[in-house]
Order: C-alpha cells, then sequence, then structure tokens
DNA sequence: TCAATCAGTATGTCCGGACAATGTGACTTC
DNA sequence: GAAGTCACATTGTCCGGACATACTGATTGA
C-alpha cells in the first residue's frame, strides 16, 4: 500500500548527455534548478534519495552529491541526514552578487543610460592610492558617470582604477557597464569590499542628481580584486534613495 | 639545480587526528586557514599539489579537495588548472554573514547596549501580514529596541515575530541579540531577504535617535527565513549614518 | 629570432564501493 | 497508554583509482 505522503517524492523525467562537454554534474544541476524554477520540483517535496537517483540516471552517487550539493550552495535545496533532500520553501531569489548597476537595472527590465562626465587621467590621492594599493601621486584612470532611468538621474558613479588594465573608450561606458567591459578584457574578478551609508546631500552632489541641499543621499564606496589579489577598481557611489536602494538575499554560512 | 620560485611552494606541517569525531576534511581546512591567517602561508604561494599533499598527510584525493574547496569557497584560496592552487592576495577578510546588528558590534569590541522600548502582541498589519506570511489581523509579536553605542544612540529597531516560535523576555532582548536568542531556541537560520535603503527622519524617529528631523537616515528592511521556509522575523529598522554603516565583503560567483 | 609543437604538471571530472552518523517511525515493554 | 528500544532509511565521510583538460615552459622547426 503506497504511504499518502505530506511531502511527496517527484519523480522527473531527467537525462544527461554524455558526448556534452558539459560536466554531467552540471547538467544534472541545472536541470533540478530548472524544475525546482518552474514549480515542477515544489516547495518542501523531497528529492529521493541519492543512490537511487544515482542509478536512475546512470550515474556514480558522487555526481548526483555535486550537483546537489551545488544546489544547496545557492540556497535551493536542503539536506537532512535520516531525512533526505528537499526543496526550500521559500522565495529564494538569488544572493548577493557582485553586479554592477548597469546589470541590476538591466535584470529588471529598465535600460539604464549613462552620460559620461568625465574621462581621464588624475595623480592618485592618498585615499585612492590606498584603495588601490598603487603609490601616491601615480598615474590612475578616473571615471565619472551619471545614470539615468526613464530620464531621471538616479546615481552618481565615481570611480578609480590603475593604468594599464584596459583602455576606456567614453563610447563603451555609455554603452554598457563597468563590470562588463573588465571582464571582456580577461580580468577575473574575485571579490570586493563594500560600505553602503548614507549623509546629507553637498550642495554640488544636489545638483549633480537634481535634489535639494541637505537631501539625503545613498552612499557606496567599493573596492574590488581580481584573482591574483590586485585591486582593479575603487568606486564612490552616491544614489537617490527615492529611485533606488540595494536589494538582495543572503544565505546562511552554516 | 633547485628553481628560483617566484611564488615558492611551501611545507607545512600539517597533521590529521584520525581518532577525533571532527571530519578529516575539516581539520585540514581549519590548519590551512590557520596558516593563512597566521601569515605561515604567504599570499600568492602555491599550496603544492593535491596528489602529493593527500600522500604526505596519509589521506585520499577528494578529502584533500574537499578541504581546499571549502577554502575555496571562502575566498582563500583560488585554483588554476594546470598550475596549482595558492592563497589569494587580497586581505579577505569575511564574506557578507547573517549577522545581527549586536553581533556585529560586540566582535568590534564595542559592547552595545540595548534598551526594549515595546515587547507586546499586536495585530498583523498588510505589511507585517505579507512579510511573515500569515493572515491579517493575526497576533504577532512586535518588538521595538534602541540600540546605544558609548551611550548615544545608534539605531533604532523594529522587529515582527509570528507567534509561538519563542517567547521574548525583555531582560534576555536586552542582554543579547534577538538571532542568538533564536538560534538558541533552536531555529535553524537559512537565509534572509534585504533592503537597504535611506530617507529622511520623521520628526518622530528624529527624537528617538537624537537626531534632527530631516536628518539623513540609513534604513534597512529584512526578512528572515528558517531551514523549513517559515518567516521567522521582520524587521524595520533606521541608522544614524553617522554612527553605523553597512560593511562586508562579498565574492563573485564564478 | 620567432613561432609552433610537445611533454610535463596540475586540477577537473567521474567511478564504485565502504562504513559511520543521524533522524524517523514502528515495535516492544512496562 | 506512555516511554524506551530497535530497525530502517538517508545523508555524511572517506577511500583508491582512472581519464580528461588546461596551463607552462622547453624543445623544435622555419
Amino acid at each position: 500500500m503506497p504511504k499518502p505522503d505530506v511531502d511527496p517524492t517527484v519523480q522527473l523525467e531527467l537525462s544527461v548527455d554524455r558526448s556534452s562537454p558539459v560536466p554531467l554534474y552540471f547538467q544534472l544541476a541545472q536541470q533540478l534548478e530548472a524544475a525546482i524554477e518552474h514549480g515542477t520540483l515544489t516547495p518542501g517535496s523531497l528529492l529521493g534519495n541519492e543512490i537511487e537517483l544515482a542509478s536512475r540516471l546512470g550515474l556514480s552517487r558522487p555526481t548526483v552529491r555535486q550537483a546537489i550539493q551545488s544546489l544547496v550552495d545557492k540556497g535551493l535545496l536542503v539536506r537532512r541526514r535520516g531525512v533526505g533532500t528537499q526543496v526550500v520553501h521559500s522565495q529564494v531569489k538569488r544572493p548577493l552578487e557582485l553586479s554592477s548597476l548597469y546589470d541590476d537595472l538591466e535584470s529588471a527590465g529598465q535600460r539604464p543610460a549613462t552620460k559620461v562626465l568625465v574621462n581621464t587621467m588624475v595623480s592618485a590621492s592618498a585615499e585612492v592610492a590606498a584603495a588601490l594599493g598603487v603609490p601616491e601621486d601615480s598615474e590612475v584612470h578616473r571615471i565619472e558617470r551619471l545614470r539615468l532611468a526613464h530620464g531621471e538621474p538616479m546615481a552618481y558613479l565615481c570611480n578609480f582604477l590603475p593604468p594599464g588594465l584596459l583602455d576606456l573608450e567614453t563610447a563603451q561606458l555609455e554603452a554598457t557597464g563597468l563590470y562588463r567591459l573588465m571582464r571582456a578584457a580577461g580580468i577575473t574578478l574575485h571579490s570586493a569590499r563594500q560600505t553602503i551609508g548614507a549623509r546629507a546631500a553637498t550642495p554640488a552632489e544636489a545638483e549633480r542628481l537634481t535634489e535639494e541641499p541637505g537631501a539625503p543621499l545613498l552612499t557606496m564606496q567599493r573596492v574590488t580584486y581580481d584573482d591574483t589579489g590586485r585591486a582593479v577598481e575603487y568606486g564612490t557611489h552616491t544614489y537617490r534613495p527615492s529611485r533606488y536602494s540595494f536589494e538582495f538575499q543572503l544565505l546562511v554560512r552554516s
């Protein structure tokens, strides 16, 4: 007699292509993630035990475990020893990513516009030199941009980059985000250190963002490092809080 | 003739205790992390190949790989196929954690003080009900706290909790953080959705935080979920930007 | 002299198995 | 009827090996 499961074990149609160059565990992870996204795998439902899943797919258990683990790391699945693996109930969107404002806006369907105010070389101030790890008074790129959405200014972005990393053309900066340019130049971003705060707008800031002097502004400073540990970007940004806020999901480090 | 390595392969004294209940890969990961922290493993230095490392420790390669992988996930190491595994150059502190303000302050050596303003049950507004996933007008906990540092108010915290999860005693709330209480009550936190923004202080907010009306405030809203997907907390917080800002490290999801 | 080729080395992927630890539910016992 | 006990299911850890893939540097060739 079949048990009336409260959290039923879902039977999925899964398959892997062994001739594909895509790793098997990755194929499986993608299919599981798609099934969760699509609703085939409902929250709370059990995934079926790993051994049986492996034999059904003709895979080994380590491979299946690797696929499941990657989704656990993403916060989509939860494993319980002695119980099984189940789909997380809550609406996990996406964890905090190192994304540019441009990408954020674009994925929100906003089609952002950028106006490059300054694109030049300057000698590094003490603050910039310390952040980028370059000698004081050495030459660095300085970029100032205004980000607009629906024709309204939304953020004022001021960035500093060490020399020689990539050539920054104003036209490109207006067409896409800075991170995308860096990735395209072969730089592998690794980590970033951010500080988010707030302060009252100075008269100059207020004018740039069409706010009143003294109006509250959201501020963010960031130093980004590539995987060799070099600082590749230092930015000081101010946002109009009525137009933008930082929204993200974060997972508990178990 | 030995090659003059620019990034030398470091020979560490590593050992594992097979009689310990602590997993072997975890023991190894801890020792490696300690060596990085301590400076024995300098940034840029190679870790030596996995096979040799495994045989030297009497472990299998999968176990060594699991240890290394956990540190890669933490952003401490970088693997390069055909090259080796090396210590990341930049100053990785810690990635963004789901930490309470209390823990943040305490780890900064600030010894925070908490003043509980309100600790009662209220009927859920539409906003609170939606965030917690409970019926509208059902009873929920409402907690209002003032967080002080050096005798000065720093943040005003307003939280809502679903009923029955834990009993909130004012004395406990003044002695420790909310997250610590929840963990102690057997709740396993899983993820949270946060929004950080800014706005001008209302007269009431200004008075609570001893600011002027209209002064910029840093705001944060958060819904926290446990590993079953239940919302276990909804909070609306305001911070004095002169006293507090959000600072964190984040890693690139490769 | 410079470019293409190739061997060496390291990580990436995958396999099949073994035993341990833990949570669940049914069974037994008082 | 309630509490403790035990078997079962499932994930956690670990092993030893095999081949694929990518990066590096030296050798070879034009």
